[in-house]
DNA sequence: CACGTTTTGGCAATCGGTTGTCATGTGTCG
DNA sequence: CGACACATGACAACCGATTGCCAAAACGTG
């Protein structure tokens, strides 16, 4: 059909052409699409039929210009490529694309600095951010969520919302595993100086040997990567323990592999109890022990939060931390202690 | 200091504020800062200084707005939490970033639906769009590269840019490998119907088994994920085969699990290919003969076309096709055929 | 029927940049 | 020394939506 209207381009169309079709001004068209109410019930109908008709996908960047919202949470992983992040991220896209919002995913590639400048970059273009396994400082954490809506998750500094997993206590009950098991001294193989998760981990199982009479010692730090198990695995038949916590599954199954070459037998010779119980702790070679938790529960509860804070419609205050409970999975990786 | 100026607040600069700083207009910041051709190195050099001074960011939805362009490049994978992609998204990552390009990362689930819409959503929020094994058909495909700069990863349609990887070549040598072992009866566990590598492999390799005077056939579809090797082991040992090809890692790793429950030895009774060689594979039981490819490096490539596509500088023709070559990777899950 | 109240919808400013146009100012050359 | 080209920077129009403000319309009531 002859048209006046300048041009019925291929481009996609604008809340203008709805507004041109249906002969009303352009703001009624915004208020009918985001403000339904304030607008006649009849306009509306011929607003949306109109924005059927056309195709019409609202432009983020301009709505986000005008309105400040940009419809994106970031989530910021240190290491895309670790699996324990494979159930976070699965969870928070999850529970962000029910919310109608768009995940921004980052890997940090476990630098403070990459991840101090992407949550500063991300101040601009996210609604929110949520950070898992922090690599900033507590100070540096408290700012940024001063001005930004942010949730922590496996990091917690009083004032930042977090969601936490509860691996302290399964080091318990992985240490008194091991202990039942006859195993008098017992290796803690740390992971990074800056894991927050790793410190408290150390904290819990030590004051658990102390209770139960235990002997452990803490090896490390080794990189969470299953390339670190090799050192540790070397490490721990060094110190001449007969168990090993492992900070994660990643270096847990790095020992095994290694243990595994030099003809150390697990769990004969050595136990092994991993971390996150990830993708492949229950099909290496012994399955592996491990504290599980879970994580894509994590992921969607963190974003829960998030969204708490930034549509506070709720008038109880949102919680503001969440413990996830963590439990041993036993498997092949541990067994008796080798008799002396 | 006292000053005239409406609100030096805490908000974040922007070019205006560095104008009113140097007393320029703020479309001379704007052209110092993007293009610092046009304007005297003098003046350039003092707003330089001044948006140091005021660590200013420029505010990406604005410049979207304006210039169209986003910096931002969509990267579609069907399921986050297969590792093929880890390494995938981790060389998109790391390229992107190196050209100043922000990742979005979705998942699409495996859903043509879903990928369509977001393809659709992308275009106006991303400057160009990378997909991985998509499940959209050639036509679709075809009509959304018409629309915004595409590329495709393990995904052959003519007029589309892509990467490949060259998993069919590799197909022939995971068939020699298990004829010379003897094996004479070999069975493809197809992945999903829609999954065009899929159908590729087995075309090459039913071509290869008749050149070879193997008995090849083909047993599924299933679903690419672990819990559906216990299915595919089933079916492959009811038809007697002596050894399976896989379409990928994740089968046959759950193959891997699904015969030891069934107290049948691989590689003694049943030989095992797996493909991708995911974390995993090499620490699985027994460790999987696959066929492994440089994934890291098809994300990269993959990248370099999209942008190339966008930055269209260079004279020559950018490439429009790339071929990630494939080996096998000979583990322990494969070896002589069974005697009969 | 007049008046007050509530809906309803239009106008225009605004978000923070980009970019085309044009008026200067500077330098070079014949 | 005049003419001309070019470098420079100001102005203003946009990009596509949101939103405060106000006027017109619709409604109800006495």
């Amino acid at each position: 059909m002859a048209s006046t209207r300048p041009a019925a381009a291929d481009r996609p169309a604008t809340i203008h052409d709805i507004a041109a079709l249906c002969g009303v001004a352009a703001s009624t068209v915004s208020r009918a699409l985001s403000t339904p109410d304030r607008v006649n019930i009849r306009t509306r109908q011929r607003i949306e039929a109109a924005a059927a008709q056309l195709h019409y996908i609202p432009n983020s960047q301009a709505r986000a210009l005008s309105s400040g919202r940009t419809g994106a949470v970031g989530v910021l992983v240190p290491d895309i490529t670790n699996p324990f992040y494979f159930d976070l991220i699965r969870g928070t896209q999850l529970q962000l694309k029910a919310a109608g919002y768009t995940q921004l995913l980052v890997d940090t590639e476990e630098s403070d600095e990459v991840e101090a400048s992407t949550v500063e970059q991300l101040r601009k273009s996210a609604d929110g951010i949520i950070v898992a396994a922090s690599r900033l400082s507590d100070d540096a954490l408290l700012a940024a969520a001063a001005k930004t809506p942010l949730v922590t998750v496996n990091r917690d500094v009083p004032g930042v919302p977090a969601v936490l997993i509860d691996t302290p206590s399964a080091t318990s009950q992985a240490l008194d595993h091991l202990v039942s098991l006859g195993h008098a001294r017992i290796a803690y193989m740390a992971g990074p100086v800056t894991s927050q998760s790793s410190a408290r981990r150390w904290t819990a199982l030590s004051e658990a040997a102390e209770e139960r009479g235990a002997e452990v010692l803490r090896l490390g730090p080794f990189a969470p990567k299953t390339q670190s198990g090799a050192a540790a695995a070397d490490a721990a038949v060094h110190s001449g323990v007969t168990a090993c916590i492992a900070f994660n599954d990643l270096i847990a199954i790095g020992m095994l592999q290694r243990l595994r070459e030099r003809g150390i037998s697990v769990p004969l010779d050595m136990s092994i109890v991993g971390c996150d119980d990830i993708f492949g702790a229950d099909f290496c070679n012994p399955p592996l022990t491990t504290m599980a938790s879970p994580i894509e529960q994590a992921g969607r509860v963190a974003v829960s939060m998030l969204l708490a804070q930034l549509n506070p419609l709720a008038v109880g205050g949102a919680r503001t931390r969440s413990v996830m409970p963590t439990h041993l999975t036993v498997r092949g990786s541990t067994g008796p202690a080798p008799l002396t």
